[in-house]
DNA sequence: CGATGGCTTGAGAGGCTTCAATGCCGGTGG
DNA sequence: CCACCGGCATTGAAGCCTCTCAAGCCATCG
């Protein structure tokens, strides 16, 4: 409720996903944070470390990272301010991947027994932890399709378009600009890509006129010429789902909103 | 408790996770099914159908397909017998990947209403669904890395490796077989390649000696060269995760077995 | 002002695709 | 019983997309 508090993207983001009344919100404000600064680069959660907390992107970019054989990474995740990006340290605390910031980023880290405490009190808060996890598994599914399916111009034309789709909460206007300030290289770690070749991509994207990109941000002339290119469909970034409550409804019993 | 229930394979795969009571087991094994045949190359789940059930594979193998911008297809992760395929769904009913038999494959399918209703009554058991989604989305992940960062070969190989891994339970001897009778190109569309290279990058493995491929299955000479060729590192299929209990321990208060 | 990190561009190589044709096998119907 | 057919595996040749290696440029920063 304070606008300040470092947990209100986040509450604002489950929130159109899964309807919380207003205890519920309250108690999710409410969480213990230790708000912390991350310089690029660094990692803030090590691979094969054993979490007692997850990570809450408050602002900046992060990156979850998997290692290839010899050396290369690649990013499976970007994780914009709001997102919870190891929620799911909760359920299984083997780091299996790394996370990263990509750029200074200052993250909030929250306890697995805070996160325990709500998620027993307020099923409903459990349910929309859950369900952020699908999400994020969905958002990874999709993530595969566009990196094996793709060649590099669709590829890099789909990050954006999904990017500016998550910065915006799926509010979009024809023709707008963001910010994405990573490097090509880091570029390349999410597409499956080398450095060399995004250049040369994104060049060609910025010669067809669909993009413009100066200085890490990016300006988008025409949304749906972009989208039409880039085989883009939010559908599974499941923005447009209505919000309701599956298990909330029983699990709380009355004093719920339906549908 | 039935020995040829439907759901006992399920049920032993999630026990080794999260351990459950015996009332909970009960609760799993009591669940309403609809049997179904599926053959093989068709649509259990559609794309952007809306779900009231979950499907649990009994016998065969399906896939999880997303779709390429022209209609080319991608399996985004391979089920075998015991997985509960689309458990997401319960969370998040729209369909944003098909499901498809690659075999004819028996799957069960189980109301959502029915899963809910023990979600709500046994919250360890929503506790370990909700661990299942969390693996799913670390396999996943893997399956990125794999796609991306790996030539065809290592690709292959790390492939034969999960499967065997999860269909042994993680009991691995030295040399073995498995069956997976898929096709050529189901496995192109799994690695991210084309039949035509399966095919050359099948048998230059079989040239290596590093597998056997006969009709349907795969043998292994070496489980240690594969798994050093492959680059296979098991730790993200968390089947040695001792079995420990989260938020069961708080939510149903005493009477449940520690860490 | 040199050093560093990121961006840009070129040339050559390689892995994978595409297109095409052949062979194998099991199923089906005359 | 056999010819036919369709799905699958196999192999070849040519081409393209992307990688690798290499060099030069520009901005920022100590």
């Amino acid at each position: 409720v304070h606008a300040q508090n470092p947990l209100a993207p986040f509450l604002q983001k489950i929130h159109r996903r899964s309807l919380l009344t207003g205890e519920e919100k309250e108690a999710i404000l409410g969480l213990p944070v230790r708000i912390e600064q991350v310089s690029a680069h660094t990692d803030f959660v090590r691979l094969g470390s054993s979490l007692d907390h997850s990570c809450l992107i408050v602002h900046g970019l992060a990156g979850r990272f998997g290692q290839g054989p010899d050396g290369n990474r690649q990013i499976t995740a970007l994780h914009l301010p709001g997102d919870m990006a190891d929620l799911h340290s909760l359920l299984s605390p083997l780091a299996t991947s790394a996370m990263q910031a990509l750029t200074t980023t200052t993250i909030v880290r929250i306890p697995h027994v805070a996160l325990r405490e709500i998620v027993v009190r307020y099923p409903a808060i459990a349910e929309c932890f859950w369900r952020e996890c699908v999400i994020d598994a969905a958002v990874l599914s999709e993530w595969v399709i566009n990196i094996c399916r793709r060649n590099a111009g669709v590829r890099l034309a789909h990050l954006y378009c999904e990017t500016a789709y998550r910065y915006r909460l799926g509010s979009m206007a024809e023709q707008f600009a963001f910010e994405l300030p990573v490097t090509q290289h880091q570029l390349a770690d999410m597409l499956g890509l080398t450095a060399v070749h995004v250049n040369r991509t994104m060049r060609a994207l910025v010669a067809r006129g669909l993009v413009h990109v100066t200085r890490g941000t990016v300006e988008i002339p025409s949304w749906r010429r972009l989208v039409d290119f880039a085989d883009f469909d939010p559908a599974y970034l499941h923005f447009e789902v209505a919000p309701r409550v599956a298990m909330g409804v029983v699990m709380n019993g009355a004093g719920r909103v339906q549908l």
